[in-house]
DNA sequence: TCGATCCTGTAG
DNA sequence: CTACAGGATCGA
């Protein structure tokens, strides 16, 4: 599940729990994750490193390491990275783990195995986001620019949220969210939506981001739990037949792009 | 812009 | 057993 709001739990769980984290050495259990480059190349290049900062950009989890270098962790559909105190217990579906000092390590957890690591140079990493439309919760991002993202697109918007060209952040769970919040149906045609539904869907998604990740510190006690119960605290996902909690409608689900989407018919127009 | 696909776990 | 899953990418 996770998107912009679990990535940004993990950075400053990481943050909290492992500020001044050494990397001793990686095991990757898991090669494929590492393609397209090597698990050995991958290994060698973060042996010795420290962690200088962690940094979240779009739904990737960043360690900026010492000389120049970052390790970038893409969640995929199931990935978790987090530190945990004992390393001779490894969680479930570790992948990937980075032995530090004392025991403890960095684990990438990921039973779905489609999430992707992959060290960069620092300063080309500009170049590797290039594709990525702007980040929500930057002071800087204004209904006008979500607007301009979608200046050209005709199809539905909640396919367009999902597109991480046009703006970053948002899968399926929170884009569902945020067009409730917005009161906007998931197929309404884009060149449909005028300024005051931008504005909305502007507003919205910056809510719904924000509250999730307040959410995500709400419900979760300890490092390595990850926010599952986050989808308690949804509106609209994973809800179909239950009634609407503004109007008493019934939810209803329907396939999208081939993904499921969820919407109040009554409440989103 | 869509559909298929990567792979594995869990729910029914 | 079968159906389904929250992401990203590739090729049509």
């Amino acid at each position: 599940m996770p998107e912009l709001p679990e990535a940004e739990y993990m950075v400053r769980r990481l943050v909290e729990c492992a500020p001044e984290a050494r990397i001793r050495e990686a095991t990757v259990l898991r090669a494929s994750l590492i393609a397209p480059q090597s698990p050995d190349e991958l290994a060698e290049t973060v042996r010795g490193r420290r962690v200088v900062s962690y940094a979240r950009r779009a739904k990737n989890v960043l360690l900026h390491l010492d000389k120049g270098w970052t390790l970038r962790v893409q969640l995929g559909m199931t990935g978790h990275f987090y530190w945990i105190a004992d390393a001779r217990v490894l969680p479930r579906f570790t992948r990937v783990w980075f032995a530090l000092g004392n025991g403890a390590a960095l684990v990438f957890e990921d039973s779905r195995t489609f999430g992707n690591l992959h060290v960069h140079r620092t300063e080309e990493l500009a170049e590797v986001f290039a594709a990525y439309g702007p980040e929500p919760l930057e002071d800087g991002f204004s209904w006008q620019q979500l607007k301009a993202s979608g200046a050209r697109a005709k199809g539905p918007i909640k396919p367009f949220l999902l597109d991480q060209s046009k703006v970053v952040g948002l899968g399926n769970i929170w884009a569902a969210e945020s067009l409730f919040a917005a009161g906007i149906a998931p197929g309404r045609a884009i060149p449909e939506l005028d300024d005051a539904a931008w504005k909305a869907l502007h507003r919205a998604i910056r809510k719904t981001l924000t509250a999730a990740i307040e959410n995500a510190f709400r419900v979760t006690g300890s490092a390595e739990d990850f926010p599952e119960a986050d989808l308690l605290a949804c509106a609209v996902y994973g809800r179909p037949g239950a009634p609407c909690r503004r109007c008493k409608g019934p939810i209803e689900r329907f396939v999208q792009a081939g993904r499921s989407t969820f919407h109040c018919p009554q409440c989103q127009r």
